[in-house]
DNA sequence: TTGTAATCGTCAGGTCCCGAACGATAGGAT
DNA sequence: ATCCTATCGTTCGGGACCTGACGATTACAA
């Protein structure tokens, strides 16, 4: 049965209880199935996938950042990661322990603190990011290019006004 | 600037990154841009209002859950609530430290345990989630009704898919 | 130059989060 | 009656995760 878009007896029976309370269901609906997919599709691959190179998924997503823009201070990784500061301290003491990251200090500022991925880290993403993508090709794979486009574009306004 | 659904720098950078790869980019876009709204979302909602309550979104997640179903077993409730049962062990001893959760054996068999909302863990998720559904109508408010229909069934199309 | 405010990364404390292992209970089979 | 075997919720160990506080460093003004 593919491309079965029915609502789940989980929302049903949410929107009963709470229609009563002048909501706004299609942002419920939206909202809440965003956080179903993410958490799922999260739990999905550090299971199947990260836990066979010890990373966590914010592991994962951190030394990806690297990899993609290079050496990076502390700060400016955490808010590209979709972390905290102090969470970032543990998560790249953990990509150090495990070899694929980096700390070095700024020559000017003693305050500041760059991390780079090491030449371990950025081979094992090479080999890590397209299983990565398979499992998003798969998790969207009853979706065509248009409506995936649609979906990315709308998640897109939606990041536009959180940050505004 | 209403509606802006413009590619960030930073999905710009990685798309280059990557497409020698032979990735699908739409995947790409649309799964990655589905965690960074999910995890902005969260973290939004926690510090603003679930803080004020000493509830964790896992708390309130699963008090919501608790609200819309009534009693519910350990096992179903972790499972609805999209955790671990370990997880589920925890965040309900806060629930019941913060007097918002009750458990209670089952008269029949004596593994199983109901967890239920109390009294005043009702009239909190009451006041909570009028709350909690504006900030979803607010990050949203740039998508037009019928734009939310349409994200709320993707991504049920993608629950589904994710479940076989 | 010295005081003060801003910014940096880290630490402390507490909760969440998972998988694996565990004791307790239940349901059959023999 | 006594083994399996399955299932229940909890515990344990380790990492992720947050806020708030902290010491260190820098920038700037008096």
């Amino acid at each position: 049965m593919a491309r079965d878009a029915s609502v789940t007896r989980a929302e049903r029976e949410a929107r009963e209880r709470v229609e009563a309370l002048g909501i706004d269901v299609d942002a419920f609906a939206a909202v809440s199935n965003i956080f179903r997919v993410a958490n799922a599709v999260r739990n999905y691959t550090e299971r199947t996938l990260l836990s066979e190179f010890s990373l966590s998924f914010s592991g994962f997503t951190v030394l990806w950042v690297l990899w993609v823009w290079g050496p990076k201070e502390s700060r400016a990784l955490a808010e590209e990661s979709g972390i905290s500061k102090s969470t970032l301290t543990g998560v790249v003491k953990t990509l150090e322990r495990l070899g694929f990251a980096a700390r070095k200090p700024h020559a000017m500022d003693g305050r500041r603190v760059f991390v780079q991925a090491t030449r371990e880290g950025i081979s094992t993403m090479r080999r890590i990011f397209p299983h990565f993508n398979e499992i998003e090709a798969t998790v969207t794979r009853d979706l065509s290019a248009r409506e995936k486009e649609g979906l990315a574009r709308m998640l897109r306004i939606m990041l536009h006004t959180l940050e505004s």
